[in-house]
Parts: C-alpha cells; structure tokens; sequence
DNA sequence: CTCCAGGTCGTTG
DNA sequence: CAACGACATGGA
C-alpha cells in the first residue's frame, strides 16, 4: 500500500484487501451516499469526504496528508492485516471462506463513538434506508451545511454542541418515533459525562457494555453495535434479527435465543467476532437466510 | 388489509 | 427470570 498526496488528493494505490462499497453497504455506517459506481460522499468523524476506488486505488479527495494520518487512516483501519484476520477465521470455520471470498474487501470501520451511539439507537426495530433518512433529517436540521464534491447540499453529523438544545419534539419530527426520548436521554448522558468516552478507555468490554445499557434505549444489541463499531471492541459479536436466523441456520438448527447465539460465537471466534459478526451478517443479508 | 424492520421497555406470570 | 405487547413509521 503506497500512499501519496496530489493536488489536494490523498492517492492510496496497491491496496489490498479492503473495497469501499463493501465497506460502506455492510450495515456499519449509514451516513454516506453513493455518487456514481465506487465513489461516495461520506459524512464520517465530523467530517465531509469524498471517495472513489477504482480496482487497487482509493482516492480520497480534497484531504491532506496530515489528515489522512490523523483522520482517515484509523476511520478505514488500513492498519490492521485483514489478509490474516480472514486466514484466521477461516481456520475456526472452512465454510466462511466462500462468504469471506465473496466480500473480501470488508473493513471494520473505525467510526466516531457519539455518532455511533446516536445512530444505532436509532437503528432499532427500522430497516437501513429508514435508519438513513432519520440520521439525515437530523442533520439537515442541526447539523452543518456543506458541499459535496459534485456541488450537492449535504450536511454534517451535528456535534454534541449543536444537538445538545434539541427537543423530544424536534426528534419526532426528524421521524425517531418512540427512538426520540432515548435520543434525549443519551445525549443528556453525554452531556453530564454519566457517559463519558474517555472514561471507556481502560474498561473492560463487559464494563463498558454496562455503561451503554445504562442509557435508555440502549440494549445489548445496540450496546454491541456501539462497541464493535464506534470503540473499536472486536471481541464484541452483535445478535440482530439477521445474525440470529444466519447463526441458526448454520451453527443452531432451531430457535435458539440471541444470548445463547452471542456467547457460542464469542467462544467460538474469540478476538475475531466481531470481523467473523460482519461477515456472517452480510452473508445472511445477501442471501436473505431463513427468509 | 397485515406483517415486519440491524430492539428495547415495562408489565405479567 | 421468561414471555409478551407496545412503540412510530414506512415499505412489501
């Protein structure tokens, strides 16, 4: 992987083993559109970026080198060897690897943790495309106004600051529904440091799993979510309606409950569940598993 | 019309 | 503790 800034471009070529629309449509991140074929406007880390891949080349424009280095490289994780996470799981279980071949280019994204949380309390009991219009109704509302690389009005994730003032109601109307009190209730977490990120960083996963749930709205599912993709706790191994019907039919052979399901595969795939969770989630997805 | 969505909460048994 | 309906909204 060679990495170099032109013009105002951070020019990635001999990369391997990461593709950005599988990355971007694997259901971790949902603040992106996509502009034309493997380009995407990216609304990330408090953040605009435009992108484009073509075959081993990701060009990420408009961006220095600094913040390729302080921004962009942890958000796509090119430092982690996914060429061996893969091999890894593999090994646990042969019958991943035609799933693992299939989306090869999978990263797990680095996201910001505040946008995470909001967003996948938003997450629950909706479908991806609904998920993305509440997150962009409520950034068209607090968020700021950029411009797309193509001229297009987009707007930021808003910051803690700018979401801070907002109502139960002002959520409503951005189409949370009955999400909208447990938007209020973590931002007001966050906001007295109840919930605080910084503090997160010498706990175990089971300590910070039980900060999480402590907001209201915040289950062990989003609690999951949050800390595979917002704090980067790849031992984490979410249990969504897709990775239950996945793993049952895989693994269960019967109904079997989502605590049952997250401790075998925690067991099962140890610090790598939470990469074996995407890979097992897309799978399921794509071949629409027990539906 | 009914059913369900990258669930969680509050209430019952 | 386990089971179950309610919860907003929109698409199939």
């Amino acid at each position: 992987m060679i990495v170099k800034e032109i013009d105002n471009n951070i020019v990635i070529s001999k990369l391997s083993d990461f593709n950005l629309e599988e990355t971007l449509e694997c259901g971790q991140c949902f603040d992106f559109i996509k502009a034309e074929e493997n380009a995407y406007d990216i609304i990330a880390c408090g953040r605009y970026l435009f992108a484009e891949q073509k075959e081993d080349t990701l060009i990420l424009y408009d961006t220095s080198m600094d913040e390729y280095e302080s921004v962009w490289k942890d958000y796509f994780d090119f430092e982690t060897d996914y060429a061996d996470i893969k091999r890894r799981i593999i090994d646990i279980d042969e019958r991943l690897k035609s799933v693992i071949e299939e989306n090869s280019g999978i990263h797990i994204l680095r996201q910001d943790f505040y946008e995470t949380l909001i967003s996948f309390i938003i997450s629950q009991n909706k479908q991806i495309p609904q998920i993305k219009q509440v997150i962009r109704n409520i950034s068209e509302r607090f968020g700021r106004e950029i411009l797309t690389k193509k001229g297009a009005k987009m707007y930021l994730f808003p910051t803690l600051e700018e979401i801070k003032a907002a109502t139960e109601e002002d959520f409503k109307s951005c189409k949370a529904g009955f999400r909208a009190k447990y938007l209020i209730d973590a931002i007001k977490k966050l906001s007295d440091k109840s919930v605080c990120e910084e503090k997160l960083f010498d706990m175990t996963d089971a300590e910070v799993h039980d900060i999480l749930v402590s907001i209201k709205g915040v289950g062990d599912k989003v609690a999951s979510c949050v800390m595979l993709f917002g704090l980067y706790r790849v031992g984490a191994f979410p249990v969504d309606v897709w990775m239950k019907r996945i793993m049952e039919y895989m693994y269960f052979g019967e109904d079997t409950k989502k605590e049952v399901i997250e401790s075998y595969a925690k067991d099962k795939f140890k610090e790598l569940s939470g990469y074996a969770q995407q890979y097992l989630f897309i799978y399921g997805k794509n071949e629409r598993i027990g539906r």
